[in-house]
DNA sequence: CGGGGCCTTGATGCTGTTCAAATAGAGTGG
DNA sequence: CCACTCTATTTGAACAGCATCAAGGCCCCG
């Protein structure tokens, strides 16, 4: 609650609290595990400040990320009765923990209503995230990309929560590859950062037009 | 409902019909569309003989295959008011359709568990796909699918009701990577083919392990 | 038996990876 | 506040995997 930085949502609307009363409310720092690929999928979440990548690791040490969160989002939902991926904080971040059976049955209509939201939610995600993997090139997914990340952090100068690497696990590329494209992306004049965690769309219509899909 | 290998799945099951009583019966030839990108989406389908894909077409032709479809499944929920994806029918096949709101407000409930589940498989294999899509190899990825139809094609003989080029469409290669990669597991030995669309699985176990996730 | 699409195979090229090293940046303790 | 250290990021060069382009063969169907 204290400096600007360690807030990267100072402005994130989060509506919907009054179904999380009684919730637990937990905190993490960055790198935190907030639940783990196989662990039982008891609770949700609802995130509250911070950012959250969730991920899925193969044996061989290769990573995929699943998606990002952000404020107000709902994460931990799953259609079984497991993790499928785990969840990490990418910073300090406070969320709301609920227990997804049981207690609460003064109102499971309530519950299972945010279940399909966030279910529903989750689908149409992946679903894009399944076109970006599939039929892009490098240049077309660091530009979705970057054009995603701005629509949900408003504000004219974007924070990047992620590391390069996380950004190549979810993309589907390496971080050189995603380090190259940033860079092109500003030499053409369509992107400008300031440090490698912040920047600014200065062409959004060219962005798009690169985005493609 | 004439000859054999006009049916390629002649040992499905199919329980669960008495959920889709006063469903319209569709029938469909090869390739003919079922329903279209943006269409609304009121009707949702159960697939009662053939199978189906479900295609994303980008603007500058581009395809992605989102998923396949066989007897049993339930294709056409979506998370909004429209078809993100349109659905083909791979060869001659039937379809039950259901108009999803309205009408039957008789048994609501049952009608909503049936999307509820819909909507968990569609994420869970979406979810699936996402990770073949992002971090597999050529080989792996054709390997897990030869896998994945041999799963949902119960039999000694798998048929395959999909052209190469929806097989590279569903994958994210080219037709000659796929008939390369083919090649090579059956070079190998792993998988045997008879003609281009039937095979049989030689080694499952090594066939497993090379598709790894 | 012949036509035509589907599939395979080969040669070559490009996109993105890998390996390696330099630079920038953030965090820490003095 | 500054110097130091350690990690994250950028940049460069060589390489690899898959795509592209181009024939050629197979098979299904009429």
């Amino acid at each position: 609650m204290s400096l600007a930085h360690s807030h990267p949502f100072p402005n994130a609307v989060t509506p919907g609290h009054e179904d999380w009363a009684g919730a637990a409310r937990l905190t993490f720092r960055a790198g935190e595990e907030i639940y783990a690929q196989d662990e039982s999928a008891d609770l949700i979440y609802r995130l509250v400040s911070g950012a959250v990548r969730t991920s899925y690791l193969l044996a061989d040490g290769r990573r995929q990320i699943g998606d990002f969160y952000y404020p107000g989002d709902v994460l931990g939902v799953e259609t079984g009765a497991l993790h499928r991926f785990s969840a990490e904080a990418l910073g300090p971040c406070e969320v709301l923990a609920l227990r997804r059976s049981g207690s609460a049955a003064y109102d499971a209509g309530r519950l299972d209503r945010m279940i399909w939201q966030a279910t529903a939610s989750e689908l149409q995600r992946t679903q894009s995230h399944m076109l970006l993997l599939g039929r892009a090139t490098a240049c077309e997914k660091v530009a979705r990309f970057l054009l995603d990340i701005a629509e949900r952090f408003r504000g004219e100068i974007v924070a990047l929560p992620m590391s390069r690497q996380d950004m190549a696990d979810y993309l589907g590329l390496t971080i050189e590859t995603i380090s190259r494209m940033l860079g092109r992306l500003q030499a053409e004049g369509l992107v400008e950062f300031v440090g490698a965690r912040r920047y600014r769309i200065r062409r959004p219509g060219a962005l798009e037009d690169l985005a493609a899909a």
